[in-house]
DNA sequence: GTGAAGTGTTGCGGAATGCAACAGACAAGA
DNA sequence: TCTTGTCTGTTGCATTCCGCAACACTTCAC
């Protein structure tokens, strides 16, 4: 009995958007539960903030909250941590607001081994698809992501377009 | 261990694994930050356990912890606290092991509310999506999740089955 | 220079989670 | 039947993540 509160979408939409949004939430919640259940050096929430960093180098605190929906007072407590264990640390130039961060050398390889061992698991969970079906998918994926990130994009010039996005659609 | 289709994961595979890794970790975070921020009556753990729940009719709290990969006595206080809510009871008919679980009326109220309100956020990421496009999605994903369930498929013939997934390829 | 706005930090409390220990229920065998 | 082992659920305790509010510091605009 899913309620069809559909916003102006044609009839289909609805149960395929439900679907979809009953995939994410499992999806969520299994994620974070493999993530915690891999013993990582960095938990869940500190990866996703050095994957930010990585995809937006010379970030500041206050656009990873914004990326991330978080209070500032979170962000900054997780980023104290992560500078404490020597993964991230503020870049010298400050120039204009904020501090911009960058990943310390530790910081990468600390990022690119907890990536390994999470594709592990996604690599595994992709076996039987076909190279087109997971290209396709990737990108479904990031396009999901970048029209989600909404209106929230009020960033700095120097970073990083937001997805390297191309491949086959 | 999987099956030997696809092991050696061409050049291709790489890059894209880890593309739609990076998307997931994305999403799950950003999908629990707007599932705290829109105010739900329910947390995004309750609605997931509710939607266990109603796709796994006569599940048992074990049954949850194995699916979410949680702790029992995690499950048992979210549980404690549904119930006490008066969304969640157990079934009169406690043959066997546990006991098993349906959700109330109110219980489906709620669902339904908040998969409504969440429903929205995800329309409005897609509408600029074709409807096959959200098929495809929608598709996609749901074979994912099927896949990443792994092994730990120690069930009970009673429940439904795990995923009603069919549709279009 | 002064005021306004942005940025980061800290105190406080709440929610979710894991681990370990425990109690009750069920199943299989003597 | 009784006994023993296993499964299921619960509770005490500690930890992590998080938000809100108040604060200090910095930067910008006038």
């Amino acid at each position: 009995m899913r309620s069809e509160s559909n916003t102006g979408t044609t009839p289909e939409r609805g149960p395929a958007t439900a679907d979809i949004l009953r995939a994410l939430i499992v999806i969520s919640r299994r994620g974070v539960a493999d993530a915690r259940i891999a013993n990582l050096s960095l938990s869940m929430t500190d990866q996703s903030i050095l994957g930010y960093i990585v995809d937006h180098p010379g970030c500041r605190s206050t656009d990873i909250a914004q990326a991330f929906r978080l209070n500032r007072s979170t962000v900054s407590r997780q980023l104290a941590g992560l500078m404490k264990l020597g993964v991230v640390r503020e870049t010298t130039d400050a120039s204009g607001r904020g501090r911009p961060l960058e990943l310390t050398g530790s910081g990468w390889a600390a990022y690119d081994e907890a990536i390994g061992i999470l594709q592990g698991v996604v690599d595994e969970t992709l076996d039987d698809w076909t190279d087109a079906e997971v290209a396709r998918f990737a990108h479904d994926l990031q396009r999901f992501n970048t029209g989600a990130a909404g209106e929230t994009r009020p960033r700095h010039p120097i970073e990083a377009p937001d997805a390297p996005l191309d491949k086959a659609p």
